[in-house]
DNA sequence: TCACAGTGCTTTGAATTCGAACATATACGG
DNA sequence: CCGTATATGTTCGAATTCAAAGCACTGTGA
């Protein structure tokens, strides 16, 4: 790599590179295009949605049990999208709420076994569907730098935004870990 | 609690590796956090949303008129959700719609003046916050690649069956119900 | 202890989205 | 020229999403 990267801005706040334009629009349409793939994978073979295939990920990866918050937060939406699915979930037996005897304002949600199980039967699918879609016409290299681009972009964003509860307070400082 | 764990094995040895399952979820990540803070901007600076403003970027940079169905897979679009916000639009005086010369049944849309002016007012401030969220933390290598990774991606997608009109075709004979 | 601000989650209401069904228009085969 | 199948766009109903308002709990200072 090159450092190509240019001192901070030319001409801050005026007309990109087309080359800029392009990379942002095509990343847009690309993901947009696989999305909507996937969610018809899951939602056929699985009957569930992409985010709620996030949610039991999410919950499925996490060391215990975690707080709608924070889960929210892990699967970008706003708490009150994920109550709403948080009930869907809970009704059909793949995920539990429970109060925390630590905060009794918060509701703690753990993934249950049947969730386990249909995320198990729901993944090979999934793989299958992104590895055919985005995976097939790159290179071991791309996706190296994809993942790297990608990750630098990401925290990026999460140092500067609030997320779930923005207009709530200035600043959401130590928000634990 | 119980680890009532499945057997992880499950049927088939086509596991991704770690890294593109992490290039992979990292990269729904940033492009989901990108346009949520891209649909604010647009939100407040010109009473839009991203789908409307996709729609009035890509009539503004077609040649003539485009149908319906040619706009809403541009931009990877239900036609049902196309005719609701098309319908929008011509009530906000931003873009046309009138029939085709050539086909009875098409559809023909077109940008006004109006509308042209909207995304010229609102597009600073797009390209603001999109460099200061994607292309700052990018070197100009970083984007070259990382347009060419996606279009590459892009145009492998779009080769297999396109979106807004799926389950139409594909059934000559029988059984419809 | 009480008041008050801050945090966690849910409820509510409006907007948006999609798929299926519908009404026309066009193309094709007999 | 009919009859069937296909293409375009719209309407309809259901599901999902978000922001704002509301309720419940926590922690701090007086």
């Amino acid at each position: 790599m090159t450092d190509t990267r240019p001192a901070p801005d030319a001409d801050a706040g005026q007309a990109l590179d087309p080359q800029q334009l392009g990379a942002y629009f095509v990343l847009m349409e690309a993901v947009s295009l696989l999305q909507h793939q996937v969610e018809q994978q899951l939602r056929t073979e699985g009957d569930i949605s992409y985010v709620q295939f996030q949610l039991l990920a999410r919950l499925a990866h996490a060391p215990g049990h975690l707080t709608m918050t924070q889960l929210a937060d892990g699967v970008v939406y706003s708490r009150s999208g994920l109550t709403y699915q948080a009930g869907l979930l809970e009704k059909a037996g793949l995920i539990t709420r429970g109060p925390s005897p630590d905060d009794e304002r918060a509701t703690l949600v753990a993934i249950t076994g049947n969730g386990r199980a249909l995320l198990d039967s729901v993944l090979p699918g999934h793989i299958q569907v992104t590895r055919s879609l985005l995976f097939d016409p790159l290179t071991g290299d791309d996706l190296h730098h994809l993942g790297d681009i990608m990750t630098r972009v990401r925290d990026h964003m999460r140092t500067q935004p609030p997320r779930s509860a923005a207009p709530r307070k200035r600043r959401p400082s130590s928000t634990q870990a």
